[in-house]
DNA sequence: CATATTTAAGAATGCATATTCTTTAATTCA
DNA sequence: TGAATTAAAGAATATGCATTCTTAAATATG
């Protein structure tokens, strides 16, 4: 019985979330989700309730796309390698396409509300201790393959790994080119 | 002639760059200046401008002061100690006092308006470059006493040290504990 | 075919915001 | 002492914002 709805859920979320990562949540005006999802108001907050609720879906909803990046480390080859191919795949993201660089968008809204709302800090930290616990993983394979040298335990390096990580996707935001981005990978990942 | 000032111009500055700091360009109104300066509305505009050109000349002004935290550097000891000393000193003022996690004025700056606003962008990379050739200096001081190890040019380790400096500020933000912050750069400084 | 039900559209509300304007007060120099 | 000049105080303006309300449209089932 119902009027069936007319546009793409799945689509507008996508949309939203690409505004929200570029612009923050203070900038994106519901206004601009309106123009940029091509969805009515009223519909937004039938569909996704206030701008509050509809941002943390789009965090969400990034954090699940984020994960699949890690697949990277999952495939075979050198340790080392597979971390090059990572943090390479990190930069591409940070830089985005034409240079827009729009960052990551839970570094961003750490950034931004990460010491203010309560509810989004949670997430935020849940997210780093995630992160940190794949590249931990990750680590742990390497050392039981005889493939990581140094002294360190790998609970510090994963969390220099995520650190490093966090540095890159600030530098994707303050320096223009992306050799300055890559030098620092280079280095971080020689102490492995 | 003319009328006395009341305020002192100095720690009204200094007042605003604390609020603009550890609340950001958007969810500093202009009240908010005004109750935590005690100015009046026409006195801050006709001392200091507009809104933006207040921001700018706050971020100025923390520009300024934190670059003397470099001194550290120029003390006498060893490199190693010297670092560890310096992001020591960084990681208390991401802290901020009772754990209020303001990170870094210019690094928030870059997350929220970096690839926005070019009369922002600009600066911040002016301030990053700068960070950076205190740290190749620095870096030259230290290799000049042979006191530094490992294949990478100075150019790719002061990156690196820029790269890291600017994660901890976000992980300030996002991780809740003070150990984090130390054991990545426990790790980082391993490589020197 | 008609009614129930959900969506879409657009107007409307109320509040926060940045900025300016007008009036009043405090000085200094003639 | 008084006119000129600058600061402070407070009201006022206009715009943008998030959110809601009312009305029209589209479908499915009886």
């Amino acid at each position: 019985m119902p009027r069936p709805r007319e546009f793409d859920q799945e689509l507008a979320l996508d949309k939203a979330m690409e505004l929200f990562w570029s612009k923050g949540y203070e900038r994106t005006s519901i206004q601009d989700l309106v123009d940029h999802t091509g969805v009515h108001r009223g519909s937004l907050y039938d569909t996704f309730g206030d701008k509050n609720q509809f941002f943390l879906s789009c965090l969400d909803r990034f954090r699940q796309k984020s994960y699949q990046r890690f697949k990277i480390l999952e495939e075979p080859g050198e340790p080392k390698e597979l971390l090059t191919r990572y943090f390479d795949a990190i930069i591409d993201n940070a830089l985005g396409p034409d240079s827009s660089r729009r960052g990551c968008f839970i570094a961003n809204t750490a950034m931004e509300l990460g010491a203010i709302e309560p509810t989004i800090s949670t997430r935020i930290e849940a997210y780093s201790v995630d992160i940190e616990s794949r590249f931990y993983d990750f680590l742990l394979q390497a050392q039981k393959q005889n493939k990581l040298r140094g002294k360190h335990t790998l609970r510090e390096l994963s969390r220099f790994l995520v650190t490093l990580r966090s540095g890159l996707y600030v530098m994707a935001k303050t320096a223009p080119d992306r050799q300055m981005l890559q030098d620092s990978v280079n280095v971080a990942l020689a102490l492995l």
